[in-house]
DNA sequence: GCATTACTGAAACAGTCGTGTCAGTGGAGG
DNA sequence: CCTCCACTGACACGACTGTTTCAGTAATGC
């Protein structure tokens, strides 16, 4: 249950690491830049990786807003990529990526199972978006997770290159 | 032109990296468990980001040789997948997605330009592969692109989850 | 033999890290 | 009024960071 200024300093803190990274954060350039102290981030957060926790969290919860709003059923795959390409998530994606890189290195503390818990959601959006017929048959998983690593792997490009017009040309 | 010494403790360096991550290495602990000492290695890479460079230069060098091993022709994207998802393969490859996500995040430094590089290298691999009739249509452009992605986009589902079964019927 | 070169050890530098300690604020509820 | 509680500031602690200084050692080329 965390309190008004909680979540307040969370939210700043989580401006601050879409731009500046989260792997080589640390406590008092950020609390700095958001205009608070140590001091209040221990104490809100018990540690800093507790802090770390709860932006990822922050993260993982805007990614799930976004699986709620595409929604399901036909045109999935377009809808997700209209949102992963474009320009205004680049921020969000790369700390997504970010978080999904050090989570294989580094497989105990805050960044645990971070990679694993996105593969499952997204493919269980592609699964809801499959004809009842295909959900649950070996096909069906193929797919979806063709589709996925099309999408993931896609990103990837735009990212590094910014190529949108030769990435989005391909998966058309 | 590097010293015996230095190609001796850099293959020593670039071993402890696959294992311990690049992100978060420090001068002492890697020193102490190539048996070497800080000294030794500022005096030789001339500063940490120099040795992180050398590094870099290391993964890359094997992934250029990979490359070059592949070959081109029909095929190649079932004999980069067989490459990829290999499991010997899996720490060097964690590396590379650690490095690709670093030089995102941060584009100044000894990490600049990686993500990209390695975008430009395999889509030159790809082309090559490619029917001389397409080669430098607008389609086969989109086509090398989709197939990376779908490379890419695979090998990050099996990092993450280690479902070779699933991630290998995808791409069949 | 002697100077040059390549390498190495020990210790210290200034700086940053996360965290702990101690002492306060200010406002809300009894 | 007074107590409780959420929050905050200042500061110090020990550990660790990359890097530098000063001092060697061992081998190589003349």
């Amino acid at each position: 249950m965390p309190s008004a200024r909680e979540t307040e300093l969370l939210e700043a803190a989580y401006r601050y690491v879409l731009t500046h990274g989260l792997a080589d954060v640390s406590l008092r350039p950020l609390a700095a830049a958001i205009g608070s102290s140590t001091r209040v981030l221990l104490y809100l957060f018990g540690s800093k990786e507790g802090l770390v926790r709860a932006l990822l969290a922050r993260a993982r919860a805007d990614e799930l807003a976004l699986l709620a709003d595409i929604g399901v059923g036909p045109g999935v795959v377009a809808r997700l990529w209209a949102w992963l390409s474009a320009p205004a998530h680049r921020p969000l994606l790369t700390l997504w990526l970010e978080a999904y890189a050090r989570s294989l290195v580094e497989p105990d503390g805050p960044w645990a199972g971070f990679a694993r818990a996105t593969v499952e959601d997204w493919l269980e959006v592609l699964r809801a978006s499959q004809p009842a017929d295909v959900r649950d048959t070996a096909d069906g998983l193929a797919t979806r997770t063709r589709e996925l690593a099309l999408l993931r792997g896609a990103l990837l490009d735009l990212l590094a290159t910014g190529d949108e017009q030769r990435v989005s040309a391909a998966l058309a």
